[in-house]
DNA sequence: ACCTGAACACCGTTCAAGT
DNA sequence: ACCTGAACACCGTTCAAGT
């Protein structure tokens, strides 16, 4: 074929790179099949993504790490501050529950994310990308954990065992969510025990 | 070569994959690598684990997740009670420490244990492999948490917290320590914020 | 700039064959 | 039972070439 200007993009092929992976996982996942999804050669991709698949995955990472209401997580890495972000970090700020309650809205919306892309989920163990809104995350720890009474390296530890809890809670249910067990748990199940668990460290974590 | 009986073993084959992942990363075991390290044509891996690298991952995922002071990970899937095993559990219920040093003990183990294999961390996330000792490891939390005062399924559910912040935590770790940030921290930073969450779960989870 | 097509080195796995 | 060696389909990536 002699012209095809199939409009690729980086955010189209990372989109259907997510499809093939919800499909097929993610060692269904190909350069080949990733190009044939998007009708076009597979080499066409390295156009977009020129350090090839590795550079593919950590953008899978950052995108399914990052919790944009818009398409935050495709703006390249100069970290020119987007109208979205500053929103959101308003809306976070503007806040006025109680430290604990907006720590549990924040956490339960990151462990949806994480389980819809849960495919995805062992790219996250070895890729810690610069997301362009992991600095709004730290400021709305950094501002709930400071209402909860904790202080300087505190809130470190604090944010840092909060992420740990997110992040093992899905590792956890995804790997034994295939079991063919006697009383497999569904899904309002686990969430309960996600809300449980993540009721008793806020608790522990507040002096 | 004529006769080239190799005393390959599961326990080779699996020591040999671990070598291999700690050097090259996971992404770097490859049946014909793992071949040569164990100076054998790859083709031979295949009569000791007839369905391939996905049962060698499995085993691999199996090894890392359980904490064997013997090889009883290596064990057939038979689930005949080894003297071993036996040994630990009355050793767990022999421990006449109070109940939340015993989990601290035991969570400090089994991060060291995710830690020392990190590399296969990613193994973890889709693969529950039925150990031989984790019944053993559940006969620990049922008492210890039964101790702290909790009944029937909050038990279960802080069972499951404990585990998910071990499994995160080291997760965590593993994806910030690669970091070439302005204050990346050492081993024993991420330690102390292990500790920390830890003592801050356990305490929100007593009642 | 954006995409193609052939080429190269490597991969997992099957299968018949050797001892 | 345990291992070899050739073969097959597939893979990631490079590179010269097309528009």
């Amino acid at each position: 074929m002699s012209r095809n200007y199939a409009g690729l993009s980086r955010e189209r092929i990372l989109i259907e790179a997510l499809h093939i992976i919800a499909g097929r996982g993610l060692g269904g996942l190909s350069m080949r099949r990733l190009g044939d999804a998007l009708e076009v050669e597979a080499m066409a991709i390295y156009h977009h993504f020129p350090l090839g698949k590795e550079q593919l995955f950590t953008s899978i990472a950052a995108y399914v790490a990052s919790p944009p209401p818009t398409g935050a997580a495709f703006h390249d890495e100069v970290g020119e501050e987007g109208e979205e972000q500053t929103e959101v970090e308003e809306r976070a700020v503007a806040d006025q529950r109680p430290w604990d309650q907006r720590l549990t809205s924040w956490a339960e919306a990151y462990r949806e994310r994480l389980l819809t892309y849960s495919g995805a989920l062992s790219l996250l163990a070895h890729r810690a990308p610069r997301t362009p809104n992991s600095a709004t995350t730290w400021a709305l720890m950094r501002h709930a954990f400071d209402e909860a009474g904790l202080s300087g390296e505190e809130i470190e530890m604090a944010a840092d065992a909060l992420h740990a809890y997110c992040i093992g809670s899905v590792v956890h249910q995804v790997r034994h969510s295939d079991e063919d067990g006697e009383e497999a748990l569904d899904a309002a199940a686990w969430a309960a025990r996600f809300r449980f668990g993540l009721r008793s460290l806020l608790r522990g974590l507040a002096p």
